[in-house]
DNA sequence: ACAGCCGATTGACTCAGATCAAATTTGAGT
DNA sequence: ACTCAAATTTGATCTGAGTCAATCGGCTGT
């Protein structure tokens, strides 16, 4: 991991250039009240590898992904890592009862996000009850993810796991980029593994396997599907 | 299973004798909100085994457990099936996006809920935000009892996993019913195993395993915790 | 009390995926 | 272009948990 160099922009940005005014929480907002939110958040950019915040740490802030991709995990006292999702633009973090984040998050890749203070935050939530709205939207959809992971998890194949795995990736990445067969797949082998529950040396092999069988070709940085419906069929199983 | 039997209770009930009024999302609910919000829901019994709703079901009700204890799950289409969680009084179920259920939900023995119709429990939360904000609270909790359970589910052994469950069963029941060493479990092994992503051989072997250690007891319909503090070893690891 | 059933336990054996150990490829810095 | 370190792939072997197959035990209903 390079050392930290965490850029904060000097100030004047504006939520009317943001990429994810429309999608991310700040769609909840009308022209007055994003106005208002404008003040409260400031862009922040990560650089690869970099620790945006850890868990158990006191939540300080929220942070609403702009650019970039970032792993969320735990991990286990003696070093084990569970990956419980990848966060890409528009996602909403940092959102916790206890006070402190209940998993780290870190940049795969250059990042930006919109930081806001959980103090001014929290009030300004307090009389915008269509905000809150959207929050819970966010937090019931991800609920839904984590329970469809539950079952990935628990009881799929390694095959299943990674076609799975390959075909939520590129559907995550339709509502971003438009529909692709070639997947960029920015994070590592191990990073895969560790969102699947499986070794990177599972993870490496069964790639191969799929690229023999001709069924994805593997590619810088990423993968492409060269025969979608046969994924498909692996990961219904 | 049993032919169905679901119970609804003519009327008259009252929210002043529900068990979890403190606990459960009326607990964000004045004395004048809590006299309005009674005549939204109904008192409904399930027998053990019935099935509250399933997935892919048109969501038309929201449910708050009273009594008993629920598991929900999710099948593949083969069959295999995954346990995301058990329900207990207090927990509030059936929020989605999708206008469906997203997992299915049966009884394990007699089972109370309160049923909420969907349109005008929605409509009753529009000028609420202190509910909006108890469900939100609610959501998130879950959110963070998911993850934990994605890094059980993917990342610990069987023995840990088993470790983990029993301290994490005995966690939830403590609120209810106060810190004790005996462990009821009303699900069975099967629903343990698909909780765990384990087979019923395995759970049961550890469970075996635990007891020849002198660390646990079977006892009838649950286990006796006869060394906590080495469960707690185990689960840690 | 007894028969029959269903859930739980136990044992023997197998196998999917982990572990250990090299290559091989990639890529960042000089 | 060249070097070195890190990431990925590949191969050989091992093992934890699954599978298959009997029992065993505890209720239920007669």
């Amino acid at each position: 991991m390079k050392p930290s160099v965490v850029t904060i922009e000097p100030n004047g940005h504006f939520c009317d250039d943001c990429a994810v005014r429309g999608a991310a929480v700040c769609s909840s907002l009308d022209a007055a009240e994003l106005r208002e939110f404008e003040h409260l958040g400031r862009r922040v950019h990560f650089s690869s590898g970099e620790t945006v915040f850890s868990e158990e740490d006191i939540t300080t802030s929220f942070y609403n992904v702009l650019e970039g991709v970032m792993r969320l995990y735990k991990l286990l006292p003696d070093g084990r890592r569970q990956i419980v999702g990848f966060a890409l633009p528009g996602d909403f973090l940092g959102m916790n009862l206890s006070g402190r984040h209940n998993f780290s998050a870190d940049a795969i890749g250059a990042v930006t996000v919109c930081q806001f203070a959980k103090a001014p935050f929290t009030r300004f939530i307090e009389d915008r009850p269509q905000l809150l709205r959207r929050i819970n939207e966010l937090a019931i959809r991800e609920l839904s993810q984590a329970r469809d992971h539950m079952v990935l998890l628990g009881r799929r194949s390694a095959d299943e796991k990674v076609a799975t795995f390959l075909l939520g990736w590129r559907e995550r990445l339709v509502a971003l980029k438009g529909l692709s067969d070639t997947v960029p797949l920015p994070m590592s082998r191990q990073d895969i593994a560790d969102y699947l529950g499986l070794t990177i040396e599972t993870v490496s092999r069964t790639f191969t396997k799929l690229e023999r069988q001709g069924v994805i070709e593997i590619i810088q940085g990423g993968i492409s599907l060269l025969d979608p419906a046969r994924v498909e069929a692996m990961a219904a199983a």
